[in-house]
Parts: structure tokens; sequence; C-alpha cells
DNA sequence: GTCTATACTACGATAGAC
DNA sequence: GTCTATCGTAGTATAGAC
């Protein structure tokens, strides 16, 4: 399925994707996505009203592909520390699939100053909209754990901003990240070690009781 | 002490870790900085020879803040689990004495590709060192706790990314942040309620019997 | 130590030919 | 749908008077 030859809209998006998440929204200029692409700066503006129209039509992409993948998970019948297992697993394979997607994730909750002041784009929104729709199945889960006594009685939006530090600022943590750990973010043996380092964390300090596990603790 | 009429060096800094902090490196222009401070434009340029000289000698100093405080925090010949609740006491505080400190250093992480590739600044070294020195004494706090049998056998620097994360990450987290609290990050409120949680998430899920504790838990 | 004036480049965005 | 040409503004940085 796919790889049907992809449309210029579709290659700007990519190279948006990536150099928004190297230099953010300031940083970029509408002129190097075109010499990436390979088009003429004019042509970007055939496709994009904008560079915010541009920047928040990316970030949406960004955001469906996270969306898309967690939704299911997050909305099975299991049980909230089994749920949240499979959606940390979840969100940190979306994350470790394009090296771009944490750190653009992380620069757009402080780059809402980049703007400029006119009227805001719809896509911004649209954007906004899907953010808050992860976010709030998050909270569910959490919520539905601690009332069931699963887990101890933490603060839900406090649990929310660890978990997010934990997953989205780690992989979107670049050279200091990759030397602390000695080898690179995105390798398959650095990503199962978070994934376990982070599961273990909170199987000993969300967990109600100190739970089965899987191997690494006596 | 202290409060002698600032420098023109000083009230320089002082704008530009407000404004790199909201809008980062590329996002703010010298002529706002000089605006700001009631200068013009060139008078910038006789205090720092250049832009990225300007944000990395800002940089070095928000860094020294944290530096000096958490030092001797560190350095002190407690045992690590009441080590390391003083110095994330003392980080938090750090971070939520000016707003813009937490920004500023997760920004600061990212944003090394942002700068002209010409010959590197002396003040990006300074800064690299001192960031270096800081994150070393987290370090052999955690290789020390593990080595002693007080913390459960993770991996440092997971935990370490982990750490930044609960609480730099947290406090730059601006309206998201917000959104989900439903109050200021920086209210004595919230930062108390913070340092409680970051406590209580650590005391279970790194110390390796679930030890004794403030309040919060049953 | 601050100013005005200026050099040169890049920015986002538009017009209009093909 | 892509191009060349252009507009107006703002970017970093320098020269030189006061």
């Amino acid at each position: 399925m796919a790889a049907d030859t992809p449309s210029s809209r579709d290659k700007i998006l990519d190279v948006a994707e990536a150099l928004f998440a190297r230099r953010g929204f300031s940083g970029v200029g509408m002129r190097e996505v075109a010499d990436t692409v390979g088009l003429g700066k004019s042509s970007l503006f055939h496709h994009f009203r904008t560079k915010t129209q541009l920047y928040f039509e990316m970030l949406d992409r960004v955001l469906g592909r996270i969306e898309e993948r967690l939704t299911p998970v997050l909305a099975s019948p299991a049980q909230p520390l089994d749920k949240i297992d499979a959606g940390i697993d979840t969100l940190i394979d979306a994350l470790a699939e394009h090296p771009s997607t944490a750190r653009l994730l992380l620069r757009s909750l402080f780059e809402d100053d980049d703007f400029p002041e006119q009227a805001q784009e719809p896509e911004q929104a649209a954007a906004e909209a899907r953010l808050g729709r992860i976010l709030d199945s998050i909270r569910r889960l959490l919520d539905d754990g601690v009332a069931q006594g699963v887990f101890r009685p933490v603060s839900v939006p406090h649990t929310m901003q660890t978990l997010i530090g934990a997953t989205v600022y780690h992989f979107a943590s670049g050279e200091l990240g990759e030397g602390l750990l000695g080898e690179p973010l995105l390798s398959a043996d650095s990503v199962r070690r978070r994934k376990e380092e982070l599961r273990n964390l909170l199987h000993h300090g969300l967990a109600a009781q100190p739970a089965r596990d899987g191997r690494n603790d006596p």
C-alpha cells in the first residue's frame, strides 16, 4: 500500500517537519524549505497561504499520527495499569519512529509567542483540538486508575506532566540525552530500555501496590 | 546588599533572558532587545560582540544561578535519599524564581542548530562546561544511591532524564501545563505541590524500600 | 557609552508570465 | 503548478560623530 508518488504538498510538509523540528518556527525561512524541496520559493505560497498555515498544518499531521495510534489503545477495556503500559509503549514507538516528532511537540508548547499577531489561522485551532483530545484520553485513564484504587492517590495533572516529561522530553533531548546515555536516543536498544525504565518507575511509583514486574528488579 | 543601580550590561542581559525565553534565539532581534532596554540598537554591539555572544553569556548567567544553589546541597554528606529530596527542592525553587529559567534551559537543549556556523564563541564553551558540572554532580548522587542499595538498580542516565523532564519540562510547559493544572505553574501552592508529588513518586519509585513519607499517602 | 547613518542580506508575501 | 521579478520590512553588524 501507499508510496504513490507523493504530491508536492506532501513533500513540502515532510521538509517543513524536519526543518521546524531542528530550528523552530522563526529559525526556518520559506526560502530554505523551498530549496530543500527543490521548488521555487513562490511555489510554496501556491500550496500554503502563509508560513503560519504551513506550520500548523504540519503540526496537525504529526499530532494525527500520534492520535491514530494512541486512541485505540487507550479506548480498550483493559485494566488501568495494563493500559498505561500499553499506552506508553505506543507513545514511545510513535516518538521513536520519526526523529523530529518529539522535538516538534516540545517546541510547539512554547512557540505560541512566535507567530505574527494577525488573524489566527484555522489550522491552529485544529491542531490544538487534536492535542486536547489526546490529553483528555490520558487524563481519563489516570482518573480511572485513581478512582479504582489501582494507582496511588496522585494528582492527575501532575502525573500527566511527569509522563510527558518522561516521554516527549526524553526523545527531544538530542545531544544532551545522547551524551548522558552514551548511545543514540532512537536505537532499538535505547528505545526498549526507556520503556523498561519507565514501566518500572511507574509500577513502583504509581501503582498502589508494587505489582508483578517484568525483569530487572530483585 | 545588591541593588546597586544595574549597569547597561546587566539590563541588557535581563532583557535578553526574558525575550530569548519567550521566542528563542532566532525569534528575537537585536533591535527588539535594544528598544526594550531603552538603548539604540548599535549600543548593544558595544557591550556584546555578536548576538550569539549575548545569548551564551546570558545562558551561562542562568546556569550559574542554578549551580550556585545546587552545588552545596549535592556536596553535603547526607544520605542519597535525603540529598535527592533537598536537591529537587533546591532545583525547583531555582526554576520557580524566574519564570524564564526553565524555558531557557529547555530551549537551549535543542537550539544548537540555530547559530550561524561561524567560529564558535568562547562563551558557548563556558556555558556547556557549567552544565556538565551540574549534571556530573547529579550523576554522582544517583550512582552513590544505587551503589549503596538505597535506590533500586535503575539506569542512572535514564533516571537523570526523567528527573530533568519532571522538573525543567514541568516549569517550562507554559499554557499547556497551566491548562492541565488549572492554576499558574509558579504560584506558591503549585510549586509546593510539584515538590510533594515528585518526592512521593521518587520515594515509591526510586527508593529500594517505599520509605517513611510525608503525608498524602495511606 | 550612546547616537545617527548605512551596508548588505534575508525575510514573508505578491504579481504576473508561462 | 512553477517560474522570475519585485515590494517593503527587518535582520546582523559596522563606521564614525559626539
